[in-house]
DNA sequence: TAGATTGTTAATCGATTAACAATC
DNA sequence: TAGATTGTTAATCGATTAACAATC
């Protein structure tokens, strides 16, 4: 079943903040918004924004707007968050440990089942109730569980091996923390927070501030 | 003084990525690249890699290629890398505790100087050897230390309020963590990073990656 | 010099915005 | 019905790629 057109990334990553606006909204009782309404919170253009859904079906309904709640289950159905997903982190460290508990995880339905390090000091802890396992343990546990998305919070010069380990026991979403572009198949998807990246952004922002 | 030309943001953020790479090669006492080999190492074309770079100055020299120190270094000089600010983290939980010890922060030349927190069980703990204060504090330690970065780990709800602050005490850059669109001035700089949206889009991609 | 590779202009491609007919 | 707002096509804008003269 091919998708009749491939959705372009930029529209996907504004979906996340659709999804998020539309949540608050509901949460706040409020049942139809527009185009234009809904412009003026993201600051997307209300013609984008009618594009961007429409790329998925015709939500809306002319004359009046989109319904707030079938609008934010629809483009949670297309995010794929009501479908769950084993998944586990390698690396326990200070980031590990604050994305295991990140409550956007179980959102996104993450379902954690374990950490992973080398450090013999972590090993056999865990975390909420989350146990560290051997990083040795990594592809067996993986096989096992049948786990489908793998987090990356290792230190940079570890993590493609890890990587490497990930796909080649069965693993098909990375999402990957360390400094590094990982190599993998194309039916793996990676998707990357790369925080260097993004500070030295701010400090290009910053530092060509004074001149604009 | 104005920049000739605006460079847009597309071209902005491929830069750290250049500075990486460079670094990389740096290492490994590489003394020459070409933009085709660096197409390799990036996945940007070597056109594209060419039309970024003369957007700042002609790096390189024809018929050979760019200096790798060279180049590093005016890349570090671009994004403003050796330039040093002085920073806070305002929520000192476990992201905050995490950023605090990134050690990007001060590759990026961020020293920071205190955490903020509201919980009587953090305030007057230790971080490595940063303080955490009490966030009714915020402003006026922002005043009296000049403090030009201010990063916000908080949970959502208090993100706008404590942005706020901040800029009423004179910050002029946010790296902001929450789940939020901080409304801030103009001349305030604001780099997010939304742990949310990434995941979410990680989750699209896994539940359209069969039909591709 | 001949070969290589830049800097830069022109061509293409894709994404955003504008416009408006369809229709609730 | 009249007013509002979508869905969708067309126009514009901007970013990427291709091409090539300049030159080391």
């Amino acid at each position: 079943m091919k998708k009749s057109k491939k959705v372009s990334m930029a529209v996907v990553r504004r979906l996340p903040k659709y999804y998020r606006y539309l949540g608050d909204l509901l949460k706040k009782d409020i049942k139809k918004i527009s185009s234009k309404q809904l412009s003026q919170l993201t600051g997307f253009t209300a013609s984008q924004i009618r594009q961007d859904l429409n790329n998925f079906g015709g939500f809306g309904q002319q004359g009046y707007g989109y319904s707030v709640s079938d609008l934010h289950s629809q483009l949670g159905k297309i995010l794929g968050l009501n479908r769950p997903y084993r998944a586990i982190i390698v690396g326990a460290g200070n980031l590990g440990q604050a994305i295991g508990n990140y409550g956007g995880l179980s959102e996104a339905g993450l379902n954690l089942l374990s950490f992973f390090d080398k450090s013999s000091k972590m090993i056999g802890l865990s975390i909420g109730d989350v146990e560290i396992r051997n990083v040795k343990a990594l592809s067996s546990f993986i096989k096992e569980h049948d786990i489908e998305v793998g987090i990356i919070t290792t230190p940079t010069e570890s993590a493609q091996s890890v990587a490497d380990i990930m796909v080649e026991s069965g693993i098909n979403g990375i999402w990957n923390f360390a400094e590094a572009d990982l190599k993998v198949p194309d039916n793996v998807m990676i998707e990357n927070v790369h925080l260097n990246e993004s500070l030295f952004t701010l400090s290009y922002l910053m530092e060509n501030l004074s001149e604009e």
